[in-house]
DNA sequence: CAAATAAGTCAATATGACTGACGCATTTTT
DNA sequence: AAAAATGCGTCAGTCATATTGACTTATTTG
């Protein structure tokens, strides 16, 4: 089995690489989707790593700031579910934040035991320089590839979220 | 299925959320493609991860698989360049899969000082243990997303890239 | 009051990345 | 032929991010 999975010989001829009207796509095409996604979230991603490495943050630092910025007051605990890591993992990032002013966090007044975070003025700014770059790129590649292309990306990548939680991500992302 | 996630409704009369025909994507729309593409990222990363814990194996080992499928008789040096890695970091990961018996190498006729990677045949069978929940994913939600979605998808994500090495990467990508 | 919950913390461990330095074999250049 | 450059392997140390487990404190809830 299996010789070659990425053999360039693997259609009869006659048929091209095309997807299908309405059937499977084909393997190359399969493959080229998910190399694509791999290239293009790694350029994405190495944006804003050096304004990180000014301040002697890494990526975690820059997650937590962006869902800071875009859920004010959250919890931890809702951090922690929405980030997926364990509160080990947040807390020497978190306090690593907190110690630079970049971000507050207020005793709740509705249940004392919880802390709802915010961003800080500073933490504000630095949320806004870090996506400068993202938002830059992002928006190149909308304007150069036009609104078409656009709606069929969002599409596609809300169809690959996972199907159980897509509701309530898409609404996250999508709400006013 | 959930129609218009991205649905217009959201800003008041008058303004829509459309991109402008020409002028730059709103704010909402690029924070909007910026978190749809890490969630689906993550969510399209998760899924090879159980199948590498088995192993032993991290996300490390799967991209040497990856594109040592993609990429029989690869050096180890065009292997670092593709990559983006250094040699030590690379070495750890490839020693643990020669070991395990999932790659092979082969000392250069041309030049004596390469090594030529190779997926044995057990490693060729885990490259596609491995890809098959991704590829699975991926073709679900083109086949759900539609041909012209998808032909967006493509095209944004060509759009991401780095423009000094887009074409090298779409080339790689894209070859017969 | 007892139990559950939210958060903070200590400790140990793993992974995957990095830099720097050095050695060996081989190829290329001078 | 000698010198330099190249491809690779490896040792050693570091760093960032993640993990699990156990324990404490404060607070809320049954």
């Amino acid at each position: 089995m299996t010789d070659a999975f990425f053999s360039t010989a693997e259609e009869p001829a006659g048929k091209t690489s095309q997807t299908p009207a309405i059937g499977r796509p084909t393997e190359e095409e399969l493959r080229q989707g998910i190399e694509l996604l791999f290239f293009a979230y790694r350029d994405f991603t190495a944006d804003p790593d050096s304004i990180l490495e000014e301040l002697g943050f890494g990526r975690a630092h820059h997650r937590v700031i962006h869902f800071l910025g875009r859920n004010p007051e959250i919890t931890i605990g809702d951090l922690l579910v929405l980030l997926r890591i364990t509160k080990q993992s947040l807390n020497r990032v978190l306090r690593a934040l907190l110690a630079g002013g970049f971000v507050g966090q207020r005793t709740g007044t509705r249940d004392r035991r919880q802390r709802h975070l915010y961003l800080t003025e500073s933490g504000a700014a630095l949320e806004a320089r870090l996506s400068m770059p993202q938002k830059d790129r992002v928006s190149k590649a909308f304007v150069e590839a036009g609104p078409n292309a656009v709606a069929g990306f969002k599409k596609v990548l809300a169809a690959l979220l996972d199907p159980q939680e897509r509701d309530r991500v898409l609404k996250a992302i999508n709400r006013p």
